[in-house]
DNA sequence: CGTTTTTGACCGGCGC
DNA sequence: GCGCCGGTCAAAAACG
């Protein structure tokens, strides 16, 4: 940048008191004087700012490396999470084989994972099986589903689980698994946003609402409303305990949705944003990637697992 | 009066 | 093919 515009270089650093001398008055001196006070203190601000300039760019490109190594180190552990699902896949389909229970094959694919955000990719040890039939399997994980689940008082039997976004609610149902009524949302905020929400009671503790996301938002979330009691409060998020699930800690977090919430938006490094290289969103982005992983409860078993097996041989 | 919610009807996938 | 079931539609009702 250049500031030497601000800078009269035509003033004699140099001057000598001689000048002072020929001056005209006492006055004009005065003015000099004034004048070369104000223009060094332009320069002492030009520098502090050129030197704010430099840290802040130092710190952005510390934070572009630290999102790099982050995003290295996110991509390897979802590797190994997803060859560690891989292989627990083929006991879960035996053991829901097993109960005889009438599901359909959407709902039993995931119906132990608590948070299945991350995209585990449509390649598994099932691909095999599927690449024998005609019909290629069609990405049916394309839209992303994430559930969340949300403790709510007991007195409150609404349905509704305050996430920051508008939804528009277009349909209820009674499951056959859940006595609980099943309500369905769209996002009513941006016309053409294809996410949709589905929120039920949870069977073991009907003071828990399990909210099922699917889809991202094509839109920016909309602003809060400042004070608004009905946005700004906190609800505790809990870790469902599965009846499949033998390392379920049923621990309890709590997770203000005020905020911009982990399940609803994918982090995506990547993303044609133009404020990607924003150390405030950088930061953010570093943030939420860290806490998405050590939230996931699903992601902390396996992580225990995937380390308890290193450690300790399988029998 | 426009928007949201309710609710019964309808549709399509899946298992038998 | 039939029935079950989850998901969606759409008209009516409720709401602000």
């Amino acid at each position: 940048m250049e500031y030497t515009h601000l800078i009269d270089t035509s003033l004699n650093l140099n001057a000598k008191p001689l000048q002072v001398f020929f001056s005209d008055s006492k006055q004009e001196v005065q003015n000099h004087i004034d004048d070369f006070e104000r223009k060094r203190s332009q320069k002492e601000e030009v520098s502090a700012l050129e030197e704010e300039l430099n840290r802040v760019s130092t710190e952005n490109q510390r934070l572009t490396e630290m999102l790099t190594v982050m995003c290295e180190n996110y991509n390897v552990l979802r590797n190994q999470l997803k060859d560690h699902m891989s292989k627990n896949n083929v006991t879960i389909d035996q053991k829901d084989m097993n109960d005889g229970s009438r599901k359909r094959k959407a709902e039993s694919i995931n119906n132990n994972y608590v948070n299945t955000s991350i995209d585990l990719g449509s390649s598994s040890a099932s691909d095999e099986e599927d690449s024998s039939s005609k019909k290629p399997k069609e990405e049916h994980i394309k839209t992303k589903i994430s559930r969340v689940c949300v403790q709510t008082e007991a007195s409150d039997t609404s349905l509704i689980v305050k996430d920051g976004y508008q939804w528009r609610k277009y349909g209820q149902k009674v499951t056959r698994d859940n006595p609980c009524p099943r309500a369905y949302f769209k996002c009513s905020f941006a016309p053409t946003c294809p996410v949709k929400k589905k929120v039920q009671r949870s069977i073991e503790d009907q003071s828990i609402l399990v909210a099922t996301y699917e889809g991202e938002h094509n839109h920016p979330e909309p602003p809060k409303q400042e004070g608004s009691p009905s946005t700004a409060r906190n609800v505790t998020i809990k870790s469902i305990p599965s009846s499949t699930s033998h390392n379920s800690s049923g621990a309890t977090i709590t997770l203000d949705l005020t905020k911009p919430k982990l399940q609803e938006h994918e982090v995506r490094p990547n993303a044609n944003n133009k404020n990607i290289n924003s150390p405030v969103l950088q930061q953010f982005l570093v943030e939420q990637m860290a806490t998405s992983l050590t939230k996931d409860p699903s992601f902390r078993a396996a992580i225990a697992a995937a380390i308890s097996g290193k450690f300790l041989p399988p029998n």
